[in-house]
DNA sequence: CAGTGTGAAGTTGTTCACAGCA
DNA sequence: TGCTGTGAACAACTTCACACTG
């Protein structure tokens, strides 16, 4: 019993990796108005958060910041995207290319955050053969035939009632990582990582925010 | 100082609120199974979450289960959608309708959440005047003259760095909650509610995970 | 006795307070 | 004085323990 390994040694607490995107968009847009150097201070004041915070967010990256004149932006802007792994391109599959499928494969921005779609699977004949902004649809059949080594994201936008068969499918082609954005919780073994991104879960927070805002008048 | 307030009263935790749409996916499967009871354990352990949680959850609706039955599935789902509002529509307007807004005028499955997008604004001339969906795509200087008092949503899907003036121009035309996919902390009266989804900060949270994991090997 | 419902314990994340530095 | 960085107090959420119910 002595002996129990310390499973998660220091992991960065998933809220600050939540906000460290934020702090990255507010730092790009601080370098295009020509700032060098920027505090804790001032990141918190304009970003209407915690300064304590920001300053223990940043700490998990290896930047140190000059007492009295806080942080350069540019490195702080290279050491953020590094430990986001940003700036380093990994390839994704896209399970379901109807609707939100569909909808990822046209936002360009995802490049800019360190992944890059290079194929889709769906089950709809009409789709499967074409292209969606240079992006081949295969069927989902063919996903092992098809798979190729670098691939470690699948982005999964099927159907709730497909959800944990496809997952499935993807873990067993050596898929990684799963950014799920079905309302399903999938279970798989321990070494695939699975993000949870359901949009329906962040509607219900804000229509219940809503609904308690009119209430309270 | 003995007459504060107490300001949030009896507030749904967030977390809450987040698993909950889960749990109306996953009764909606069991219906569609013909299951006509259903516990918090058998809940609980389909998805991979702890029981009480489930149980707690469920007693923030005014539902009460049954001992050694459970609940009743179809009013367990009548009551959840009725709590999250799902079941009435709410009015949206889009802004920005390039990429990620182009791709969520294209799910359809908002409507089954509670959403139903009735006008996009943009500034690209190529867009406006033209529809999508059926969504008809005006200028966000028509903003003002176009708004219908029964909106009340508004989706911010532009560049970053106009997010804080467009969000800005929408709480003056009256929306009372901005759903935010920039990667921007909006700051505005606390009359509006503002709900925070930006994807790239789930990417950042799944790399990372990623990575911790490959680290460990 | 399997399941609900709840108060208490434990864990995680946030905010406060302050030491140290230029 | 204005800032970083950290350990301690606090708040939020989760898990455990158990009384209660048909």
């Amino acid at each position: 019993m002595t002996s129990e390994i310390k499973k998660k040694e220091s992991q960065v607490p998933e809220p600050s990796l939540r906000r460290m995107p934020c702090y990255l968009t507010y730092l790009k847009l601080a370098r295009r108005d020509q700032q060098e150097f920027i505090s804790s201070t001032q990141i918190a004041r304009d970003m209407g958060v915690d300064p304590t915070q920001v300053t223990k967010d940043l700490s998990y990256t290896s930047i140190v910041g000059k007492t009295r004149v806080g942080y350069e932006v540019n490195t702080l802007i290279d050491v953020l995207e590094d430990f986001l792994g940003f700036n380093k391109l990994d390839k994704a599959y896209i399970f379901g290319a109807g609707g939100l499928g569909n909808a990822l494969l046209h936002d360009h921005k995802l490049d800019q955050y360190g992944l890059t779609i290079v194929g889709a699977f769906d089950v709809d004949p009409k789709l499967i053969g074409t292209q969606i902004q240079g992006v081949p649809i295969y069927h989902v059949n063919d996903f092992k035939k098809i798979k190729e080594d670098d691939v470690s994201v699948g982005i999964l936008t099927v159907p709730a009632e497909f959800a944990q068969e496809v997952a499935q499918t993807m873990a067993d082609g050596g898929i990684k990582g799963i950014w799920n954005f079905t309302p399903i919780r999938i279970s798989l073994t321990e070494d695939v990582v699975i993000q949870d991104t359901s949009l329906y879960a962040h509607l219900a927070v804000m229509f219940n925010r809503m609904k308690n805002l009119s209430d309270k008048k």
